[in-house]
DNA sequence: TACAGTAGTATACGAACGTTTACTTGTCAA
DNA sequence: TTGACAAGTAAACGTTCGTATACTACTGTA
Protein backbone atom coordinates (compact mmCIF):
# COMPACT_ATOMS: atom_id res chain seq x y z
CA UNK A 1 0.00 0.00 0.00
CA UNK A 2 1.31 3.38 0.93
CA UNK A 3 4.87 2.37 1.44
CA UNK A 4 6.10 4.54 -0.79
CA UNK A 5 4.38 7.67 1.22
CA UNK A 6 6.41 6.98 4.44
CA UNK A 7 9.51 7.02 2.16
CA UNK A 8 8.60 10.08 0.66
CA UNK A 9 7.97 11.37 4.57
CA UNK A 10 11.72 10.01 6.00
CA UNK A 11 13.86 11.28 2.54
CA UNK A 12 12.12 14.64 2.68
CA UNK A 13 12.98 15.11 6.72
CA UNK A 14 16.72 13.82 5.84
CA UNK A 15 16.96 16.48 3.20
CA UNK A 16 14.96 19.11 5.07
CA UNK A 17 17.12 18.03 8.31
CA UNK A 18 20.27 18.66 6.07
CA UNK A 19 19.38 21.90 3.92
CA UNK A 20 16.42 23.56 5.25
CA UNK A 21 12.80 23.39 3.69
CA UNK A 22 13.20 25.89 1.43
CA UNK A 23 16.45 24.70 -0.15
CA UNK A 24 14.73 21.14 -0.57
CA UNK A 25 13.00 20.38 -4.05
CA UNK A 26 10.43 18.57 -4.57
CA UNK A 27 12.31 17.47 -7.63
CA UNK A 28 15.29 16.38 -4.97
CA UNK A 29 13.32 14.40 -3.18
CA UNK A 30 11.24 12.43 -5.97
CA UNK A 31 14.84 11.60 -8.09
CA UNK A 32 16.56 9.87 -4.48
CA UNK A 33 13.31 7.71 -4.29
CA UNK A 34 13.88 7.38 -8.40
CA UNK A 35 10.43 8.56 -9.04
CA UNK A 36 9.52 12.02 -10.82
CA UNK A 37 7.80 14.68 -8.90
CA UNK A 38 4.63 13.98 -10.76
CA UNK A 39 4.25 10.98 -8.59
CA UNK A 40 4.92 12.77 -5.44
CA UNK A 41 1.87 14.63 -5.86
CA UNK A 42 -0.56 11.85 -5.60
CA UNK A 43 0.86 10.85 -1.97
CA UNK A 44 1.27 14.64 -0.56
CA UNK A 45 -0.73 17.77 -2.30
CA UNK A 46 2.10 19.72 -1.51
CA UNK A 47 5.31 20.36 -0.18
CA UNK A 48 3.86 22.04 2.86
CA UNK A 49 1.93 18.64 3.44
CA UNK A 50 5.04 16.65 3.45
CA UNK A 51 7.16 18.73 6.16
CA UNK A 52 3.24 19.23 8.41
CA UNK A 53 3.17 15.57 8.11
CA UNK A 54 6.38 15.34 9.62
CA UNK A 55 5.50 17.66 12.82
CA UNK A 56 2.86 15.53 12.68
CA UNK A 57 4.15 12.28 13.13
CA UNK A 58 6.52 13.85 15.49
CA UNK A 59 3.91 15.56 18.14
CA UNK A 60 2.51 11.51 17.62
CA UNK A 61 5.64 9.83 18.61
CA UNK A 62 6.02 12.87 21.51
CA UNK A 63 2.28 11.32 23.11
CA UNK A 64 3.40 8.03 23.16
CA UNK A 65 6.85 8.29 24.93
CA UNK A 66 4.87 10.39 27.46
CA UNK A 67 2.21 7.68 28.11
CA UNK A 68 4.96 5.06 28.17
CA UNK A 69 7.26 7.21 30.68
CA UNK A 70 4.00 8.41 32.81
CA UNK A 71 5.58 8.76 36.42
CA UNK A 72 3.91 5.57 37.98
CA UNK A 73 3.88 6.25 41.85
CA UNK A 74 5.97 5.25 44.61
CA UNK A 75 3.35 3.29 46.67
CA UNK A 76 5.41 1.59 49.29
CA UNK A 77 7.32 3.56 52.25
CA UNK A 78 10.77 3.88 51.45
CA UNK A 79 13.61 6.12 53.43
CA UNK A 80 14.23 9.27 52.18
CA UNK A 81 17.95 8.68 50.47
CA UNK A 82 15.87 5.43 49.05
CA UNK A 83 13.28 7.30 47.21
CA UNK A 84 15.71 9.87 46.59
CA UNK A 85 18.22 7.18 44.56
CA UNK A 86 14.63 5.59 42.98
CA UNK A 87 13.45 8.63 41.41
CA UNK A 88 16.69 9.76 40.10
CA UNK A 89 17.05 6.31 38.55
CA UNK A 90 14.21 7.12 36.91
CA UNK A 91 15.18 10.03 35.96
CA UNK A 92 18.57 9.23 34.90
CA UNK A 93 16.97 6.12 32.42
CA UNK A 94 15.16 8.78 31.13
CA UNK A 95 17.38 11.73 30.78
CA UNK A 96 19.64 8.69 28.82
CA UNK A 97 16.88 7.29 26.58
CA UNK A 98 16.07 10.61 25.43
CA UNK A 99 19.35 11.70 24.71
CA UNK A 100 19.63 8.63 22.33
CA UNK A 101 16.78 8.87 20.54
CA UNK A 102 17.49 12.69 19.66
CA UNK A 103 21.32 11.73 18.87
CA UNK A 104 20.77 8.06 16.99
CA UNK A 105 17.59 7.55 16.30
CA UNK A 106 17.49 8.30 12.57
CA UNK A 107 13.73 10.24 13.32
CA UNK A 108 14.71 12.08 16.26
CA UNK A 109 17.91 13.48 15.31
CA UNK A 110 16.57 14.48 11.44
CA UNK A 111 13.33 15.89 13.27
CA UNK A 112 16.02 17.58 15.90
CA UNK A 113 17.82 19.27 12.90
CA UNK A 114 14.85 20.55 11.22
CA UNK A 115 13.39 22.49 13.86
CA UNK A 116 16.70 23.48 14.61
CA UNK A 117 16.71 24.90 10.57
CA UNK A 118 13.45 26.35 10.67
CA UNK A 119 13.11 28.12 14.41
CA UNK A 120 13.51 31.63 12.97
CA UNK A 121 11.50 31.86 10.23
CA UNK A 122 8.57 30.07 11.57
CA UNK A 123 6.99 31.12 14.73
CA UNK A 124 4.88 27.63 15.35
CA UNK A 125 8.24 26.16 15.04
CA UNK A 126 10.06 28.33 17.34
CA UNK A 127 7.37 27.24 19.90
CA UNK A 128 8.23 23.97 19.41
CA UNK A 129 11.91 24.23 19.33
CA UNK A 130 11.00 26.18 22.90
CA UNK A 131 8.73 23.57 24.11
CA UNK A 132 11.25 20.27 23.21
CA UNK A 133 14.35 21.60 23.81
CA UNK A 134 14.91 25.00 25.80
CA UNK A 135 12.07 26.30 27.88
CA UNK A 136 10.15 23.23 28.46
CA UNK A 137 12.74 20.68 29.64
CA UNK A 138 13.95 23.20 32.27
CA UNK A 139 10.26 24.17 33.37
CA UNK A 140 9.28 20.32 33.45
CA UNK A 141 12.38 19.82 35.61
CA UNK A 142 12.17 22.77 37.68
CA UNK A 143 8.64 21.34 39.11
CA UNK A 144 9.88 17.91 39.51
CA UNK A 145 13.30 19.15 41.45
CA UNK A 146 10.27 21.47 43.06
CA UNK A 147 8.29 19.24 44.17
CA UNK A 148 11.02 16.50 45.41
CA UNK A 149 12.22 19.65 47.89
CA UNK A 150 9.40 19.81 49.06
CA UNK A 151 9.48 15.91 49.81
CA UNK A 152 13.04 16.33 51.20
CA UNK A 153 14.26 13.83 48.40
CA UNK A 154 16.28 16.85 46.95
CA UNK A 155 18.56 19.08 48.72
CA UNK A 156 16.58 22.49 49.14
CA UNK A 157 17.87 25.07 46.34
CA UNK A 158 16.63 27.34 43.85
CA UNK A 159 14.82 24.96 41.67
CA UNK A 160 15.00 26.90 38.35
CA UNK A 161 18.59 27.17 38.91
CA UNK A 162 19.14 23.22 39.55
CA UNK A 163 17.22 22.46 36.68
CA UNK A 164 19.07 24.63 34.41
CA UNK A 165 22.28 22.65 35.91
CA UNK A 166 20.82 19.74 35.15
CA UNK A 167 19.22 20.10 31.81
CA UNK A 168 22.00 22.51 29.70
CA UNK A 169 24.40 19.73 29.66
CA UNK A 170 21.84 17.47 27.94
CA UNK A 171 21.28 20.28 25.48
CA UNK A 172 25.10 20.99 25.12
CA UNK A 173 25.97 17.71 24.29
CA UNK A 174 23.07 16.94 22.02
CA UNK A 175 24.77 20.19 19.79
CA UNK A 176 28.66 18.49 20.19
CA UNK A 177 27.27 14.77 18.82
CA UNK A 178 26.25 16.66 15.83
CA UNK A 179 29.96 17.32 15.34
CA UNK A 180 31.48 14.14 12.93
CA UNK A 181 34.29 12.74 15.58
CA UNK A 182 34.09 13.84 19.26
CA UNK A 183 36.70 11.70 20.63
CA UNK A 184 34.88 10.81 24.23
CA UNK A 185 31.59 9.67 23.56
CA UNK A 186 28.75 12.45 24.43
CA UNK A 187 26.59 9.45 26.03
CA UNK A 188 29.81 9.01 28.67
CA UNK A 189 30.06 12.76 29.55
CA UNK A 190 26.22 12.64 29.57
CA UNK A 191 25.80 10.12 32.46
CA UNK A 192 29.30 11.41 34.28
CA UNK A 193 27.26 14.71 34.48
CA UNK A 194 24.35 12.88 35.82
CA UNK A 195 26.11 11.40 38.41
CA UNK A 196 27.96 13.47 39.21
CA UNK A 197 24.57 15.82 39.79
CA UNK A 198 22.92 13.04 41.39
CA UNK A 199 25.46 12.87 43.89
CA UNK A 200 25.66 16.44 44.95
CA UNK A 201 22.69 17.16 45.37
CA UNK A 202 21.60 13.72 47.22
CA UNK A 203 19.49 15.32 50.37
CA UNK A 204 21.95 15.23 54.00
CA UNK A 205 20.77 11.61 55.04
CA UNK A 206 18.67 11.23 57.88
CA UNK A 207 17.80 7.33 57.36
CA UNK A 208 20.07 4.19 56.52
CA UNK B 1 32.07 55.69 -0.41
CA UNK B 2 31.06 51.81 0.13
CA UNK B 3 28.86 52.88 2.86
CA UNK B 4 25.90 50.88 0.72
CA UNK B 5 28.33 47.66 0.87
CA UNK B 6 28.18 47.45 4.38
CA UNK B 7 24.31 48.39 4.27
CA UNK B 8 23.98 45.15 1.44
CA UNK B 9 26.03 43.32 4.26
CA UNK B 10 24.24 44.17 7.30
CA UNK B 11 20.88 43.19 5.43
CA UNK B 12 22.09 40.52 4.02
CA UNK B 13 22.68 38.65 7.03
CA UNK B 14 20.03 39.75 9.02
CA UNK B 15 17.80 37.99 6.03
CA UNK B 16 20.32 34.67 6.38
CA UNK B 17 19.33 34.69 10.11
CA UNK B 18 16.48 34.87 9.57
CA UNK B 19 15.61 32.29 6.78
CA UNK B 20 18.94 30.81 5.85
CA UNK B 21 21.46 31.48 2.79
CA UNK B 22 19.21 29.16 0.32
CA UNK B 23 15.94 30.93 1.09
CA UNK B 24 17.38 34.55 0.57
CA UNK B 25 17.00 36.01 -2.95
CA UNK B 26 19.31 38.68 -4.03
CA UNK B 27 16.44 40.97 -5.26
CA UNK B 28 15.05 40.78 -1.35
CA UNK B 29 18.08 41.83 -0.24
CA UNK B 30 18.44 44.61 -2.83
CA UNK B 31 15.03 45.38 -2.41
CA UNK B 32 15.41 46.16 1.18
CA UNK B 33 17.88 48.21 0.58
CA UNK B 34 15.41 50.11 -1.93
CA UNK B 35 17.69 49.27 -5.42
CA UNK B 36 17.75 46.74 -7.91
CA UNK B 37 19.45 43.23 -7.64
CA UNK B 38 21.87 44.40 -10.62
CA UNK B 39 23.10 47.46 -8.71
CA UNK B 40 24.04 44.47 -6.04
CA UNK B 41 26.38 43.38 -8.00
CA UNK B 42 28.64 46.49 -8.03
CA UNK B 43 29.44 45.80 -5.05
CA UNK B 44 29.91 41.69 -4.23
CA UNK B 45 30.28 39.89 -7.46
CA UNK B 46 27.74 36.83 -6.62
CA UNK B 47 25.29 35.93 -3.96
CA UNK B 48 28.17 33.98 -1.91
CA UNK B 49 30.38 36.29 -1.66
CA UNK B 50 28.33 38.21 1.06
CA UNK B 51 28.08 35.30 3.00
CA UNK B 52 31.94 35.10 3.04
CA UNK B 53 32.50 38.32 3.69
CA UNK B 54 30.09 38.06 6.53
CA UNK B 55 32.42 35.22 7.71
CA UNK B 56 35.38 37.23 7.87
CA UNK B 57 33.65 40.00 9.56
CA UNK B 58 33.14 38.06 12.23
CA UNK B 59 36.52 35.96 12.13
CA UNK B 60 37.89 39.83 12.20
CA UNK B 61 35.90 40.64 15.45
CA UNK B 62 36.88 37.49 17.41
CA UNK B 63 40.42 38.32 16.66
CA UNK B 64 40.14 41.49 18.37
CA UNK B 65 38.18 40.63 21.21
CA UNK B 66 40.39 38.12 21.99
CA UNK B 67 43.57 40.22 22.08
CA UNK B 68 41.27 42.96 24.45
CA UNK B 69 40.37 39.76 26.64
CA UNK B 70 43.80 38.60 26.86
CA UNK B 71 44.60 37.08 30.22
CA UNK B 72 47.39 39.55 31.58
CA UNK B 73 49.36 37.54 34.51
CA UNK B 74 48.13 38.42 38.06
CA UNK B 75 51.74 39.21 39.08
CA UNK B 76 51.20 40.06 42.65
CA UNK B 77 51.33 37.76 45.30
CA UNK B 78 48.18 37.04 46.63
CA UNK B 79 45.98 34.44 48.91
CA UNK B 80 44.88 31.37 46.88
CA UNK B 81 41.42 32.75 47.72
CA UNK B 82 41.50 35.61 46.39
CA UNK B 83 43.18 34.70 43.72
CA UNK B 84 40.62 32.08 43.22
CA UNK B 85 38.19 35.24 43.31
CA UNK B 86 39.81 37.33 40.68
CA UNK B 87 40.58 34.78 38.46
CA UNK B 88 36.30 34.00 38.50
CA UNK B 89 35.66 37.23 38.71
CA UNK B 90 37.48 37.76 35.56
CA UNK B 91 36.02 34.74 33.69
CA UNK B 92 32.35 36.36 35.05
CA UNK B 93 32.53 39.66 33.35
CA UNK B 94 34.06 37.81 30.45
CA UNK B 95 31.34 35.59 30.00
CA UNK B 96 28.88 37.83 30.56
CA UNK B 97 29.89 40.30 27.80
CA UNK B 98 30.16 37.47 25.85
CA UNK B 99 26.32 36.46 26.13
CA UNK B 100 25.27 40.00 25.85
CA UNK B 101 26.92 39.86 22.38
CA UNK B 102 25.74 36.84 21.30
CA UNK B 103 22.48 37.62 22.18
CA UNK B 104 21.69 41.36 22.44
CA UNK B 105 24.61 42.69 19.94
CA UNK B 106 22.91 42.30 16.23
CA UNK B 107 25.73 41.48 14.33
CA UNK B 108 26.65 39.18 17.13
CA UNK B 109 22.90 37.54 17.55
CA UNK B 110 22.39 37.29 13.39
CA UNK B 111 25.51 35.96 12.87
CA UNK B 112 24.98 33.29 15.33
CA UNK B 113 21.81 32.27 14.00
CA UNK B 114 22.91 32.21 10.36
CA UNK B 115 25.98 29.80 11.75
CA UNK B 116 23.08 27.65 13.27
CA UNK B 117 21.41 27.30 9.83
CA UNK B 118 24.45 26.65 8.06
CA UNK B 119 26.21 24.11 10.19
CA UNK B 120 24.20 21.16 8.68
CA UNK B 121 24.71 21.34 4.70
CA UNK B 122 28.38 23.51 5.29
CA UNK B 123 31.05 21.56 7.05
CA UNK B 124 32.79 24.73 7.54
CA UNK B 125 30.47 26.15 9.00
CA UNK B 126 29.83 22.80 10.92
CA UNK B 127 33.54 23.04 12.36
CA UNK B 128 32.56 27.24 12.98
CA UNK B 129 29.82 26.45 15.15
CA UNK B 130 31.43 23.68 16.94
CA UNK B 131 34.48 26.27 17.82
CA UNK B 132 32.37 29.23 18.48
CA UNK B 133 29.01 27.55 20.02
CA UNK B 134 30.40 24.13 21.45
CA UNK B 135 33.15 21.67 21.56
CA UNK B 136 35.27 25.26 21.92
CA UNK B 137 34.27 27.04 24.57
CA UNK B 138 34.15 23.65 26.39
CA UNK B 139 37.94 22.49 25.82
CA UNK B 140 38.44 26.26 26.48
CA UNK B 141 37.19 26.51 30.05
CA UNK B 142 38.10 22.56 30.22
CA UNK B 143 42.14 23.67 30.01
CA UNK B 144 41.50 26.93 32.30
CA UNK B 145 39.88 24.73 34.92
CA UNK B 146 42.45 21.93 35.07
CA UNK B 147 45.47 24.91 34.81
CA UNK B 148 43.43 26.34 37.66
CA UNK B 149 43.42 23.05 39.83
CA UNK B 150 46.98 22.91 39.84
CA UNK B 151 47.29 25.92 40.70
CA UNK B 152 44.93 25.33 43.79
CA UNK B 153 42.73 28.21 42.99
CA UNK B 154 39.90 25.65 42.22
CA UNK B 155 38.96 22.50 44.22
CA UNK B 156 39.86 19.51 42.55
CA UNK B 157 37.45 17.12 40.34
CA UNK B 158 37.00 16.24 36.82
CA UNK B 159 37.58 19.27 34.65
CA UNK B 160 36.29 18.74 31.44
CA UNK B 161 32.79 17.56 33.60
CA UNK B 162 33.38 20.84 35.64
CA UNK B 163 33.96 22.90 31.94
CA UNK B 164 30.38 21.22 31.11
CA UNK B 165 28.48 22.18 33.81
CA UNK B 166 30.05 25.75 33.82
CA UNK B 167 29.61 26.84 29.71
CA UNK B 168 26.05 24.25 29.22
CA UNK B 169 23.93 26.99 30.69
CA UNK B 170 25.62 29.87 29.01
CA UNK B 171 24.58 27.67 26.04
CA UNK B 172 21.21 27.06 27.02
CA UNK B 173 20.01 30.45 27.89
CA UNK B 174 21.24 31.51 24.40
CA UNK B 175 18.71 29.61 22.81
CA UNK B 176 16.20 30.20 25.07
CA UNK B 177 17.17 34.25 24.75
CA UNK B 178 15.55 33.41 21.17
CA UNK B 179 11.99 32.87 22.65
CA UNK B 180 9.95 36.43 21.63
CA UNK B 181 8.98 36.52 26.24
CA UNK B 182 11.07 34.69 28.57
CA UNK B 183 9.46 36.15 31.91
CA UNK B 184 12.90 35.90 33.34
CA UNK B 185 15.71 37.60 32.08
CA UNK B 186 18.20 35.20 30.81
CA UNK B 187 21.04 37.02 31.57
CA UNK B 188 20.03 37.35 35.29
CA UNK B 189 20.09 33.87 35.56
CA UNK B 190 23.41 33.04 33.95
CA UNK B 191 24.94 35.29 36.45
CA UNK B 192 22.95 33.33 39.11
CA UNK B 193 24.40 30.37 37.76
CA UNK B 194 28.08 31.39 37.66
CA UNK B 195 27.56 32.60 40.96
CA UNK B 196 26.56 29.31 42.08
CA UNK B 197 29.40 27.89 40.04
CA UNK B 198 31.80 30.04 41.57
CA UNK B 199 30.27 29.43 45.32
CA UNK B 200 30.10 25.70 44.60
CA UNK B 201 33.55 25.34 43.20
CA UNK B 202 35.82 27.32 45.47
CA UNK B 203 38.36 25.49 47.17
CA UNK B 204 39.06 24.73 50.79
CA UNK B 205 39.98 28.07 52.35
CA UNK B 206 43.84 27.87 53.55
CA UNK B 207 44.38 31.56 54.53
CA UNK B 208 42.40 34.36 54.96
C1' DT C 1 -14.33 -9.23 -19.86
C1' DA C 2 -15.09 -4.73 -18.68
C1' DC C 3 -14.08 -1.18 -15.69
C1' DA C 4 -12.78 1.71 -11.73
C1' DG C 5 -8.98 3.10 -9.05
C1' DT C 6 -4.09 3.66 -8.07
C1' DA C 7 0.53 5.06 -9.09
C1' DG C 8 3.31 6.31 -12.24
C1' DT C 9 5.52 9.34 -16.55
C1' DA C 10 5.99 13.21 -19.52
C1' DT C 11 5.19 17.69 -20.24
C1' DA C 12 3.77 22.29 -19.67
C1' DC C 13 2.75 26.50 -16.86
C1' DG C 14 3.98 30.89 -14.84
C1' DA C 15 6.94 32.65 -11.47
C1' DA C 16 11.25 33.37 -9.39
C1' DC C 17 16.00 32.37 -9.18
C1' DG C 18 21.22 34.10 -9.80
C1' DT C 19 23.67 36.40 -13.11
C1' DT C 20 24.87 39.35 -17.21
C1' DT C 21 24.40 43.04 -20.32
C1' DA C 22 23.36 47.58 -22.25
C1' DC C 23 22.39 51.85 -20.97
C1' DT C 24 21.91 56.16 -17.90
C1' DT C 25 23.25 59.10 -14.63
C1' DG C 26 26.30 62.01 -11.31
C1' DT C 27 30.93 63.30 -9.91
C1' DC C 28 35.41 64.78 -10.07
C1' DA C 29 40.08 65.43 -12.00
C1' DA C 30 42.79 66.65 -16.25
C1' DT D 1 34.93 71.03 -21.24
C1' DT D 2 35.86 66.60 -21.60
C1' DG D 3 36.15 62.06 -20.27
C1' DA D 4 36.89 58.35 -17.18
C1' DC D 5 34.83 56.13 -13.45
C1' DA D 6 31.36 54.74 -9.94
C1' DA D 7 26.67 53.45 -9.01
C1' DG D 8 22.49 52.85 -10.50
C1' DT D 9 18.21 51.02 -13.70
C1' DA D 10 15.83 48.00 -16.89
C1' DA D 11 15.69 44.08 -19.26
C1' DA D 12 16.92 39.72 -20.66
C1' DC D 13 19.47 35.09 -20.10
C1' DG D 14 18.94 30.20 -19.06
C1' DT D 15 17.61 27.44 -15.21
C1' DT D 16 14.89 25.75 -11.70
C1' DC D 17 11.07 26.14 -8.78
C1' DG D 18 6.17 24.31 -7.17
C1' DT D 19 2.20 22.78 -9.23
C1' DA D 20 -1.25 21.03 -12.71
C1' DT D 21 -2.72 18.29 -16.51
C1' DA D 22 -3.09 14.60 -19.84
C1' DC D 23 -2.03 10.23 -20.52
C1' DT D 24 -0.38 5.19 -19.55
C1' DA D 25 0.19 0.86 -17.12
C1' DC D 26 -1.12 -2.23 -13.61
C1' DT D 27 -4.43 -4.39 -10.32
C1' DG D 28 -8.40 -6.22 -8.30
C1' DT D 29 -13.24 -6.82 -8.54
C1' DA D 30 -18.31 -6.93 -10.70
Amino acid sequence: MSDTKEKILLTALRLFAQDGYEAVSVSAIAGILGMTKGALYRHYKNKREIFDRIVDRMVQIDIECAKKHEVPEVTFDQSLSAYHGATMDKIKSFTTSQFQFWTENEFGCDFRKMVTLEQYRNPEIADLYQKVFANGPVSYMEDLFREMMAQGVLKNSNPRLLALDFYAPFHLLISMSDAPSDGEKAIDLLTAHINSFIQKNAPNRQSQ
